[in-house]
Order: C-alpha cells, then structure tokens, then sequence
RNA sequence: GCAGGGGUGGCAGAGCCUGGCCAAAUGCGACGGGCUUAGGACCCGUUUCCUUUAGUGGAUGCAAGAGUUCAAAUCUCUUCCCCUGCACCA
C-alpha cells in the first residue's frame, strides 16, 4: 500500500528545495498558463480544484514536451462579497461562521475577519496551502492579490487606456438597492443571498374622465390592451394622487413607494382605494371608456398596484370579473373581447390532458380553464398555472387579430403598440424586482433604483465588437464544444457597469468616488504575473503610466521612461523583456460560470489594449466537481473542504478521479469508491515496480512484443488526448487499461525484466502530469535519479507497433471465449469435462476467397476463381455462399493459416490451463475432425471431445 | 422568452464530427461461483429478448417520429424533455 501523505510531503519538499517550477525567460519555447484565480469569499473546497488541477496537467505536460512553462496564481478580493462577510463577522453572525468551522478556522482568526482585509489574507493562505497540498506546479514567487494598492496602479493605467480609447461610457442604469442602508445590493447582500431579479414592465396611462390625471398601469402584455374591458384596483388599499413630470398620476401608495426611487414623485394626497370604484377612465389605445373595479388579487406593492383587466387572455382577470358578477357586483355591459388567436392546449400534449375539450373558443382564458378542468372557482395555483400556459402557448404559437397587427406574433405586436403608445406618450417603462419580496440583511425590502451616472464599459462597440470577434477565430478553444457559447457571449455583451459605489479595489479614474468594479479589474492581469516580482520591491509612486506603456505597450524610449519613473533601466528592460517572453503562447483555464463574463470580457480587454501578437491563443473551459449530483455549495453544506480530502484519499488519487476521470467540460463527482478504485490500481503498479528487479531479461518472445506495440500505440494514443486535452481519455489509457495489459503480459506468461521496465518507465513519465508525486517516487523506484516532472514526454516507436500481433493476441482470446462458452454448454448438457479440445484452423483457400470477396463484392466470380485452384466445388460454393450475406462486412485477412497456427499452437497451453483441459491445434485439411469444415480465418473450428 | 449544452443499457459515462468490426468501451452496482474461519480485497461468470440437446445465430434496441443510405446511436428534418446562463454580481 502506498502510503501517500508522506511521498506527497517528501516530493513538495524537494520540488520546493530544487525550485523547479520557477522559471524565468530562457532560451527555450515559453508557455503560460494561467487558471482564473480564486475569489477569497469562502476557504478551499474540492470545487476549486478542477479549474486549477487541469492547468496543472496541461502545464506539467508542456514541461515535458520541452517548453519552459511558467505557471503563476494570485487571489481575487476585490468587490463586495468580502466587505459583506466582513460586516456578518461583526454581526456576528451564526450561520456564516458555522460554515466557516467547517474548515477548521479558529475562533479567533473567525473573530479578526471583521476586518476585511484579514478576510482576504486569510482566505487567501488557506487557498494557497491547498494547492500546495495538491501539488499544483505554481511559481509561487509571483503570486499577489488584486486588493493590493501595488497591483491597483497597473488597474488604473488599464482604465485609462480604455477611457481613452473611448470605451468607458456614462448612463442610466436600474439596480437593486436597499433604501435604509443607501447602497445598490447584489446576491450577497441580501437574506438567504436571493439575486434581486430585476424586471422591466410597462406602464400605460388611462385619461380619468372626469379629472386632469391617469391612472397608471403596469403590464408584461401592452399588447393587449386593445382587449381591455376594464381596470382593477384594490378597493381596500391606500392610493396616492401623485405629479410625476408634470402630470397627475394615481397609484398605489406602497407602489409609489417603491417607484420613488425610479421616478421624481411628488405626492399630492392619499385616497383609499374604493374611491377610485365607479369611475372611468379612457383606453388611450382605441379610445374606450373603461370602468374601475375592485381586484382581489391585485398586489398593491407590485408595479403601480393598478392593472388593466384583459379577460379574455388573462384567467385571473376573468375570473375576477365572473367572481364579482357571481356576488352581484354590478359590472354593467362587458363584452370579453378576443384579440389572439391560437390552438388552446396544444402544447400540454398528451390525451389525459386534453379529455376536457374546451367549448368556449370565443374566451380563450375560460378556455384555459376548461382545458385544465377546472372553472373560475379554481384555486389561485391553477389560475396562475392556467396563466402560464396561456400566455406561453400565446406567446409561442399565437396570432394578432387586432386591426393594424393581424396575424403577427404576439411579441412583434408587443414591440410595436410599446413604441406606438410610448411613442404617443402614453407608456413608459418601470422595473419591479420579479422575485421581491427580497430582503437585504439589514431587514428593509430591496427596491429597484435609477442610478443615472453610472459607468460602463462599452462592449457592444461596433468596430470593438468585430475586431474581438474576427480574434475569436483563431483562439483555441478546448473542449470546442465550449466555442459557440463563447461565440454567442462575444455577440451578446453589451453596456457593462464598471464601477461601483462600495466594495474593496481600486478606484475609477474618471470619478474616484466609484471602485472599480470587480469582474472588470480581472480581465488582463495575467500580464501582471509577467512582472510584478521584477517590482515588488519599488516604492509603489513609480508604478507610472509610461511604466505600463512601455513595458506592454512597447511605447516611448527606454531612457525617458527611466527618467520619468525613477526606476533602474536595467530593470525596465527585464520587465519588458520578460513580458514579451511570457506573452506569446498562453493558454487560460477557466469554469463554465465564467463564459458570459470572465472569459469573454478579458478577450475584449486584451484586443483593446496590447498588441495583436498577445492576444490570447488558448481558453480552456473545464467543468465543476460535484458531490452527489449536486454543485457543492454553502447552502446545501456538502461542501468538502479538499485539505479534508486530501488527507483522507491523497492528493493524486484525488487528482486523478477529479481531473481525468470526465471529459472536460463535463463536471467530476466526488466519489469515494472511485478514488479507492484507482487507488488499487496505483498499488498494483506500485508492485510491478517493486517485483521489477527480481525479473530476468533475455530474449523477447511473442507476448513481449505485444507488450511493446500496447506501449508505443498507447503514446500515441496519451499523447494525442493531451494535445487536445482529452482528459478521459488520457487516464483511461494511461492507467486504467496499463494496468489490464500488465495483468494480461504475466498471465500470457511474461517476465521479461527489461520489457516490464520500459514498460513502467513510460508509463510513469506519460501519468505524471496527473499523479505527479506518484510518478515521481515510481520513477525513482526504478532507479532514475533526476526528477519525472523535468522529464521529456516519451516518445513512440511505430516500429514497434505490430497490429500482426496485437491481432493474434486477440485471436488467442477470441478462442478461449470460443471454447469455453462451447465446452461449459457439452457440462451442462452432457454432465460430462471435456477431455480435450481440438482447434482447427481454417485453410488458405477461405482466406484467399475471404479476400477476393471482399475486393470484388461479386460472389460467382469469387467461386469460379476459387475452383480454378482445385477446391471441391461445392464446399467453395457453400463457403462463399455463407460470406456473401454479409459481402459489405467481410474485412481482409492478413494473416496465413500457416501463422494462425503457430499462433494458437503456441497457445495452447495458457488456453488449456484456463480451461482446465488440454489443447489440440490442427490445420485444415490435415485434421480428421468432423467439424473442421466449419473453420474461418480467424475464427477456427472448435471440436470438444468428451 | 432569448442564448448555449444535452437526452445512450440498473446507475455513471464513452461512442456521434470522420455511418459499417456497436447489443454498444470503461467504471460502479446487482446476481451467481471461486478464495477465505468470516468480512474486505482479489479472481471467474451473468446482467434486452428469443434461438441452438456444442460455440462463432436471430430479433428488438441508443428520448419520440419521419427521412437519406446497401447500411444509422452516428447524417437531415420535426416534436418532446432536461440542464446552465441572462448582467453590473463574484
């Protein structure tokens, strides 16, 4: 058994005494690899590691294939989540710091992160010592947070050349934000961390006919307003009479509330809802006059807490209106009007549902109903469900039958009455958080606020835009089946707020009073790993402009840029130098999450600020690891923290489950049954290694051939999947079926010391990029002294792959699958062992029609050659007869009676002993069994005599 | 709704681009047997149905349906279903 924790540690130590992951440039083919590096919110888990551990295997693998490989890490802090963790410490709050024992923290390191910068140095360690832990290959010399100051001044200079470019843009913009606290509020700042879901709606203006104001009404459908009979209010809730621009609206009084942070509203005076009742508004679609009715299922916080009432096309609107007349409420002349045409209930498929067939095609909504078997007495979930599937098979299928808009799609019609009416001044648009009520920790309810000066970045920048997408082209993307959502995020993204009002980071140039937005300060500080040691020791004032300028931008001389800054020039010129070096060939790893913003984003930020020649080459997008079928996460506390995991299962059997035991994109489980399943087989290899020494050598028989072809057809076979980083495969036949063919070689018999050795030699180079310490103490096992990880990639020999026979092993096997299903039948039949076996193999003149077959398709030319060469007419015609069935599939045989002999005779006596009776071989022609005309090429005759 | 990715045997998961050697790799599970004082580990076998009083046979089959082809899990079309993302948030 292998005991990992101690070569784990053995092999770290020495990596980290030899510093053989620091490099610096040199004469040899430079790669970068950089992995998104971790947010500190929350200590290391296993889900980090497959992001990270996959540009581990990629960076060990270019190592070996020769090129000097820098692989660097830093730490993500910046942003609001971490001041949010920080304030909760202080509140201390029970739930977060219950998570965060689950990693073993102390109370009192728990208690100092009330600072939170002591959250981002704390987590940032624990992070660090993970992937020490993992073995990952960092060059840990470079490594830095974004909260940093130092690292802020290559942030400003970034900022300013997008600014410059043009690319930084002000305007309005609707945010979730808390009216007690004053802030905008995200995900994390929130009860029970609900993302406030913004939503848009429209909100119509119907004239009073008896006053200078409007009623205001919010809607998704405007749509449909041509359909409206009436508006609803709730009778039994506070409104206000309110001057927005200049003129009078009534809402809603908790509706105004929340509108007072989207609109200039001035409150005039409050009514109660019921006073509204019995007046009449004017439908500024067609002209109408509308009456005023209670709603009872109107939500006065909603919107503006005034709707129109479409019952044709809205079941709660119906049955509202048929529930009022029901209880006598006088609803006078109401005529439901249908303005969408559509088949009711065709997308509920399936007979059960549809054994209610709706009558009432004149009012769709009440059709609905009757679809669902149900009527305007159903509960409000079957109303809402009701709702849901009319306005999506509405959406989906139906067709306008309003004069000016017949037979367009509800949503082109949506697009052109919104402009009509907002056009005409009657509609504008309001935002509602769509899942409210969400509740920010501070306990007061999340509103959607206006912010009019907020800052972006213009993504959606024509020439920006197509420049970015003419680069996509030629970026590598792996697996590629990750390609077209990137592609489809390049086309998507658009204006993206940049900054900030709160959160840690660096402050926006253009107006100091924001942050930097925290996605946006991460999109080209892999540049900064080229550097940032060269600088560390420089007092930060001299981090200049024309610093960056020139070392990325290559702009201005030398001599001046020395002068401006104060810096050595020698040191200047290494930055440079260094950043050229490392800039060429990269490749950049990342998770799913990150493709609509990370991933995209950073190509945006590369081709608007360096040179063509570093843009990026390579991205890599790997899945997640889950536990039971789920993401890891807080909430579902199945989070495994991977030192825990380490230490229970070992780093490289971890890796090895978690990085290649799925392809790329797909997500990894952790699962303890199959770490311990290659855990064995690490032991086993482990054994042949150790037994390696006792073995003689000698000369090389048929079955130390075999070996040799599995073994330069299987570096062919790794060497391909790593290129393109088919991790699954790689593991598969690297380890899983190495050691199935090792346990094949000794069964047949094999011993050779030397075969075994070179065998295991390769083998344990090819499978250190996933078990580096295992392979590295294998590879001293077997008497090498330098390191496996500094290795070259082993190299095939395509001589030595001989499919001859690999096929004739297969041949062996076939045959003893053959034999055994036949004699164990004659067991069950007869009760009787078989005594022996005899083995024909089929002759030449099969083989030779077998071929002939094959290449002509003609079966009566096959025969007629056939006799030509003296064969019995009629068992060359039975015999071709038989292959024509199947003349598509009849493949060529290469190999001779004369060789399928030897092959089996040479057998015979492995295939005996597994089936505990002796073996015969015979040749066709010369055996007197009865069943020896049965033979085929490659699937001889069996006979069990007993 | 929009966009992207999927739907394969008890489960997980290859294969699909480049159609045929695919009743479909591999792993797990289950069942039977061996080994063992016993358990674990390990080894062998079975794990769609039918057929064969000796094996290399046949049918059905890769979400559903249709099509192309001598041939489809694989190509085309239609439908259904599932997952992920939709922004100022890391």
């Amino acid at each position: 058994m292998i005991d990992y924790s101690s070569i784990e540690r053995k092999w770290q130590e020495e990596w980290e005494k030899a510093k053989i992951f620091e490099s610096d440039p040199d004469d040899r083919k430079s790669y970068l690899v950089t992995a998104a590096f971790p947010y500190v919110n929350s200590p290391q888990h296993m889900g980090h590691l497959r992001t990270y551990g996959t540009a581990d295997v990629l960076a060990r693998y270019k190592r070996m294939q020769g090129f000097n490989v820098l692989y660097p890490m830093g730490f993500h802090g910046t942003g609001t989540p971490i001041l949010a963790i920080a304030k909760r410490i202080k509140d201390n709050d029970q739930d977060l710091i219950r998570d965060l024992k689950m990693f073993h923290i102390s109370d009192l390191d728990i208690s100092k992160m009330s600072d939170p910068n002591y959250v981002v140095d704390y987590i940032s360690n624990e992070i660090g010592s993970g992937m020490r832990l993992s073995g990952l290959s960092i060059d840990w010399r470079r490594t830095f947070k974004s909260t940093e100051p130092f690292f802020g001044k290559f942030i400003e200079w970034q900022f300013g050349i997008l600014g410059s470019k043009g690319y930084l843009v002000q305007g309005k913009h609707p945010v979730g934000w808390c009216p007690n606290e004053n802030n905008a509020v995200g995900m994390h700042d929130t009860l029970h961390d609900v993302e406030p879901e913004i939503e848009e709606e429209t909100a119509i203006k119907f004239r009073l006919s008896d006053e200078d104001a409007y009623l205001m009404c919010s809607t998704y459908r405007p749509e449909t307003i041509d359909g409206a009979t009436n508006i609803f209010v709730k009778s039994d809730a506070k409104y206000v009479l309110c001057r927005i621009d200049g003129q009078n609206y009534y809402i809603a009084k908790s509706a105004a509330e929340s509108l007072f942070y989207q609109r200039q509203i001035e409150v005039l005076k409050e009514i109660d809802g019921s006073s509204l009742l019995k007046r009449k508004c004017i439908n500024p679609f067609n002209g109408e006059v509308l009456p005023i009715f209670p709603g009872y299922f109107v939500k006065e916080g909603l919107g503006t807490g005034t709707v129109m009432s479409v019952p044709a096309h809205a079941p709660f609107d119906y049955a509202a209106l048929e529930r009022l007349k029901a209880g006598g409420y006088d609803v006078g002349d109401i005529k439901y009007k249908k303005i969408i045409d559509v088949q009711i209930g065709q997308s509920l498929g399936g007979a059960e549902t549809m054994q209610a067939r709706p009558t009432h095609l004149d009012i769709p909504s009440l059709a609905y109903l009757e679809v669902l078997k149900t009527d305007v007495n159903a509960v409000e979930d079957m109303l809402e469900f009701a709702t849901k599937t009319q306005y999506r098979e509405e959406s989906h299928f139906g067709k306008m039958l309003i004069k000016g808009y017949e037979g367009m799609s509800e949503s082109e019609a949506r697009g052109r009455i919104k402009k009509k009416l907002a056009d005409e001044g009657n509609a504008t648009t309001i935002y509602i958080i769509q899942n409210a009520p969400v509740m920010c920790r501070c306990g007061y309810k999340v509103v959607v606020k206006i912010v009019d000066n907020q800052w972006f970045l213009n993504y959606g920048d024509k020439q920006w835009k197509a420049t970015v997408k003419s680069t996509f082209e030629g970026i590598r993307v792996l697996p590629e089946r990750a390609r077209n959502g990137l592609a489809a995020a390049i086309d998507w993204i658009d204006l993206r707020a940049v900054a900030r009002a709160q959160g840690l980071g660096t402050r926006f140039p253009l107006d100091k009073s924001f942050i930097i937005e925290s996605l946006s300060d991460s999109t080209i500080y892999m540049a900064w790993y080229t550097i940032l040691h060269l600088l560390r020791d420089l007092d930060m004032e001299r981090l200049k402009p024309e610093l960056f300028d020139y070392v990325f931008l290559g702009k201005g001389g030398i001599e001046d840029v020395a002068k401006a800054t104060g810096i050595e020039l020698g040191i200047i010129k290494k930055c440079r130098d260094s950043f050229e070096y490392w800039y060429t060939y990269t490749s950049r790893h990342s998770g799913p999450d990150l493709i609509f913003n990370h991933l995209t984003m950073q190509i945006f930020n590369h081709v608007a600020i360096f040179d063509e020649k570093y843009w990026p080459k390579q991205i890599v997008v790997n899945g997640m690891v889950m536990y039971e079928g789920e993401k890891m996460s807080k909430s579902l506390g199945n989070i495994v923290p991977l030192a825990d995991a380490i230490r229970k299962m070992g780093a490289d059997p971890l890796r090895i489950v978690e990085l290649t035991s799925s392809d790329l994109f797909s997500d990894s489980e952790y699962r303890e049954n199959a770490i311990n399943g290659v855990k064995e087989r690490l032991d086993y290899l482990f054994e042949v290694v150790r037994g390696v020494d006792g073995k003689e050598s000698g000369g090389l028989g048929h079955i130390d051939y075999w070996l040799y072809s599995k073994l330069n057809r299987k570096i062919d076979a790794v060497t391909a999947a790593m290129e393109s980083l088919e991790l699954r495969e790689y593991s598969t036949e690297g380890l899983y079926n190495s050691v199935i063919e090792l346990r094949h070689y000794f069964e047949r018999g094999g011993s050779n010391g030397v075969v075994i050795r070179d065998f295991m030699q390769a083998v344990v180079l090819m499978m250190q990029p996933m078990a580096p310490h295992f392979a590295e103490e294998m590879w001293h096992l077997l008497g090498n002294s330098k390191f496996a990880s500094l290795e070259k990639w082993p190299i095939s020999d395509k001589e030595m792959i001989n499919d001859k026979i690999e096929s004739e092993e297969n041949l062996v096997l076939l045959v003893m699958e053959d034999a055994k299903r036949a004699s164990d039948l004659i067991v069950k039949k007869s009760q009787k062992a078989a005594k022996r076996i005899v083995v024909v193999v089929a002759s030449d003149w099969k083989r030779n029609a077998q071929n002939l077959l094959s290449q002509t398709k003609n079966p009566g030319a096959t025969i007629s050659k056939i006799k030509e060469d003296g064969i019995d007419p009629a068992s060359a015609a039975a015999y071709v007869g038989k292959l024509a069935r199947e003349v598509n599939r009849i493949r060529k045989v290469e190999i001779t009676q004369g060789e399928e002999f030897a092959v089996l005779d040479g057998a015979k006596g492995y295939i005996g002993e597994s089936l505990g009776t002796s073996i015969f071989v015979e040749k066709e022609g010369e055996s007197k069994s009865a069943r020896a005309e049965r033979a085929a090429p490659l699937k001889p005759s069996l006979e069990i005599v007993f």
